[in-house]
DNA sequence: ATGAAAGCGCTAACAA
DNA sequence: TTGTTAGCGCTTTCAT
């Protein structure tokens, strides 16, 4: 079907691990004769000659590919939904990936009925593994792994300490944005948090924010604790009744947008009123009005980390995992500003 | 080093056949004693045997895997650059991939110096190019291709007939934006256009508009076709001189949104003055101040019909490349309205 | 119902 | 400097 190695090696009238040596050694290793060289290169050429990648990688018991889960599982990753985290953490991954000469694949349906067979079939030489919760599936299906795995949004105790992972760094980062509001004046903050289920990362927001608070000598009340996480109709019922803060520290962009649509409709100006500060530094905190100021991930990092640290896993399989903790970064925008001096009429 | 098939026999005491066909073969096919079968089984459970997906490939001559290219060639696909469009195609060939049992790879890195060479080493069996530009470069590259190539953003004639393709209909969309807005009483319509290079679908975009305005009895002067190629300045200098149009049709959103972004400074509110059409419907399309109303380009369809055309060319390849053409949608956002009747002041 | 042989394309190890 | 052997793990073909 296609032109393979014995093809040439039968054209230059060679064997066929001359023409290996030849097309694809390194220049020092090859001993063989110039005029032999010559000779190999001319066949391939006429030949149009090309290496059979896979038939190399199978010989090499390797695939020199790096596959991506995320999410709960075996969902598919999907670019296009929500803010741009995912698909600015693939631009690094991708990125690492390629820097050590690996493919890219997204986790990929399975040839059998079970799902996690893909992560078992030798498919890949290692996985990212993004955002997963600490199911009882996801964990047996971690230790199902046949390849290094490297976590990504999670702290490594959190799986058994066994994988390497790379996660933000939310205390300093929650950090950045206390910081920011005390030197604009603002000593009444609250923190605001949703979700349906328990986030791990969300909580640690949450806990980083009433440390730094208390670095401040502002140990948060109860009441400096928003949660809508059960009922998003609390954050309306909030806003109505003329909150007692300056500003307001949000876990996440999505909930901030929210709180910057409806504050005007409560008669609460952003930032005049309420600062207001999100978490991500998604990309449409320049289109709401006011810009939201963000604390940043820096997600391309993040993937990009995560790669070395697949190859480092791949290369020497039973060295300690890494815990990577990369900084976050504070974008200041239109929502903060100096603190009010009076209540709220 | 791993369990192979062999490994499992040798505990079951049969032939490693035996074993590929109890584990792996379709039911009806399988002749082997429910006795052995049951022995084989365990053997493999036992073990926690799983098959060598790269070695059944290998064996074959097969990938099941697509790779995608974009762009100029081999830069690599950004997740994260511009608006969605990448994203949604992409989450449309992995939809599609997984659809027909594929896995898809983003455009790797390549073993040897040239690039090219990622789409001669056998690696995929099949490949998605997307927003290719007719250069010389890439069309030897796509004729160095050893795969089937589809090619989305194209029109087949473009290169020379040989591929499938997948394009928008983009002389449907322009239609549905000129037509909402001549039920909206406008008259005097503008196209606006820009770009460095000359992007083959905002030239599609520009004879449809001219040929829709002219099923309209309106067939655009000059004067109506407003080209910031060159100089984005001149859209400044546009909106500075009272335009003499109540409406813009715009070859992309981008430029669409400066233009709503901008037209406040030079006292012209949209759409009350002005109404304007973007083109993709990206996302924020509905975070600027009016929203945008824009023409839609049916990304995630267009990329997965893109692998049901590379499927029919894995399996048919002498079959004739298919051309499709998939229509727009209209999404009627704030930014157009009812024409204005008097001349700006 | 089971097994033996053979080979996909490539290259490491050893031999000449 | 060049060639031979051998095998990565799997499955199709043909024989038993």
């Amino acid at each position: 079907m296609s032109v393979t190695l014995k093809d040439v090696a039968k054209l230059a009238q060679v064997s066929p691990i001359v023409v290996s040596r030849v097309l694809h050694n390194k220049a020092e290793g090859v001993r063989v004769s110039d005029a032999t060289a010559e000779r190999v290169r001319q066949a391939a050429a006429e030949l149009n000659y090309k290496v059979n990648i896979w038939a190399r990688n199978f010989r090499a018991q390797q695939t020199m590919m790096l596959g991506v889960l995320n999410g709960m599982g075996f969902d598919r990753p999907r670019f296009n939904d929500g803010p741009r985290y995912f698909a600015t953490l693939m631009d690094g991954i991708v990125d690492g990936a390629f820097r050590h000469s690996y493919s890219v694949a997204l986790c990929p349906q399975l040839l059998g009925d079970d799902p996690s067979e893909a992560v078992t079939d030798g498919r890949f030489d290692g996985l990212v593994w993004y955002s997963i919760t600490p199911t009882d599936a996801n964990r047996a299906t971690l230790a199902a792994c046949r390849c290094p795995v490297v976590i990504v949004h999670a702290l490594s105790g959190q799986y058994g300490g066994k994988h390497p992972t790379v996660i933000c760094d939310n205390f300093q980062g929650i950090g950045l944005g206390v910081d920011h509001l005390y030197e604009l004046g603002h000593r009444k903050i609250a923190f605001m948090i949703e979700g349906d289920a328990m986030n791990v990362e969300s909580e640690a927001r949450l806990a980083a924010f009433k440390s730094h608070m208390a670095r401040h000598d502002l140990p948060p009340a109860e009441t400096d604790i928003i949660d809508v996480r059960k009922d998003r109709e609390a954050l309306k019922s909030y806003l109505s009744n003329k909150p007692p803060h300056t500003a307001l520290m949000v876990h996440a962009d999505g909930l901030a947008a929210d709180i910057i649509r409806f504050a005007p409709k409560y008669g609460i100006r952003v930032p005049e009123d309420l600062s207001v500060i999100g978490f991500d530094s998604t990309e449409f905190c320049d289109e709401l009005k006011p810009a939201l100021t963000s604390i940043s991930q820096p997600l391309f990092e993040m993937g990009n980390r995560a790669t070395d640290l697949l190859m480092k896993a791949i290369s020497e399989p039973n060295i300690d995992p890494v815990e990577l903790v990369l900084p976050c970064g504070l974008d200041v925008r239109g929502s903060t500003g100096p603190a009010r001096q009076t209540e709220l009429s």
